[in-house]
DNA sequence: ATCGATCTTTAGGCTAATCTAATATTCAGT
DNA sequence: ACTGAATATTAGATTAGCCTAAAGATCGAT
């Protein structure tokens, strides 16, 4: 059994070997808003556990069995997001603070549960994929929405942040996940983009907010 | 912001003091499998922030905050118990472990959505009453089975009891929160009764078992 | 009224998780 | 290769929450 403490530090090299090859001391502090100093103490700890491996001044990796684990978080999280903007009508903006409580809850019995009670969703409300219970991912191939050309057609897949900032923008110009849209403009000033959606809506983003979109091409 | 030790610790005088008018510091340490000298120290602290009056050798009380705090608390737990039995299939005998983690997490929006969203019931599984956003109890007047006589019809309304065994007992004999009953008899050897609901079936409840069922009178 | 059993508190210590300050390492730019 | 800036680790202190052991208080039975 993990401290909530631990679980936290397992959960930010977790995230953090998702940009990069190995999760740095200071990236991992600044993520839990702690000092460098409690990091490798902590990391020390985890390495002598067996969850992570730890090459001083080189960063902390997840073992095998160090993954499983976050994979395991992060499943509850995204469970417990998409259970609260689902069933409980949250704003997509909200729950992550409240998740970040909810996922400590121990009982594999109750997330077992609660993934039936959804349905087995494959992605959270942020479009982010849900591991099932055996942490495998769901398969899906996306790209940066800042990446795409001038007239193609996309779908919204998801938004690579978890700042409630970028959430609150796209609320307040009316985008979601899932919708479909082309890429009508992009201006050579700024690299902002004009989309199009079927119904004719024009949207208009930053360079910045599109860095953050992935996207999916359309099946179709 | 209270931690999750203090929260315990205002549960647990709050629970005593249903049943006596001072909670004690050993019976403390006992619902919280912890020691006595550790309860000391919390109540200390706990007199300290105001929430219970600590008299030294003379056991704890709540004060008006603590009283508050610990009804949010009962509240979270017995809606979180909803939760589990009614949405997510529960057993009634399963629920209790896991609402003792889920009640400590702290967003008061999300127990308020929870509880919109199963209907702002007034009665848990066990049917213990729900306090509202307000603290305020639903009234209802109870006595033990143990008291009824011979004759009397009655309706099952609350369990009066943490253990998962007497649940588990009455789930074996098919009894449940609700159920009409006519008490047909009592033996004079050991205090067992015999109980008949109106579908005719028979149940046979130990003296014991009797004493921790609530039941209230027939409205009809 | 006192004694002994029981309960409570106090005293002192331990561990987990944090911090600050000091020291050590790495690495990019010269 | 060297040096300075950035980063990481170590050393040592602090706090919360718990413990054991010893001392103090209460109270019913004599």
């Amino acid at each position: 059994m993990l401290t909530r403490s631990e679980e936290d530090h397992i959960k930010a090299v977790y995230g953090l070997q998702q940009a990069g090859p190995s999760a740095f001391t200071k990236d991992i502090a600044e993520r839990l808003s702690t000092k460098a100093s409690s990091v490798t103490d902590m990391l020390k700890k985890l390495a002598e556990k067996g969850l992570v491996k730890h090459a001083p001044y080189h960063g902390a990796t997840l073992t095998t069995k160090g993954k499983r684990q976050a994979l395991m978080l992060v499943r509850k999280h995204r469970l417990w997001e998409t259970f609260l903007v689902q069933r409980l009508g949250f704003g997509w903006d909200e729950v992550h603070v409240i998740a970040e409580e909810l996922e400590h809850v121990s009982s594999s019995k109750l997330i077992e549960r609660l993934d039936a009670y959804l349905e087995h969703p494959e992605f959270d409300p942020h479009g982010d994929p849900i591991p099932d219970r055996n942490g495998k991912l769901p398969e899906r191939s996306t790209r940066a929405l800042v990446d795409c050309s001038v007239g193609e057609r996309v779908k919204l897949a998801a938004v690579r942040d978890t700042s409630d900032a970028l959430l609150q923008l796209l609320d307040t110009k009316g985008l979601s996940i899932g919708m479909v849209l082309e890429l009508t403009a992009r201006a050579e000033f700024d690299g902002s983009l004009e989309l199009r959606s079927k119904q004719g809506t024009s949207y208009s983003l930053s360079e910045a907010v599109a860095r953050h979109l992935l996207i999916t091409a359309i099946t179709a």
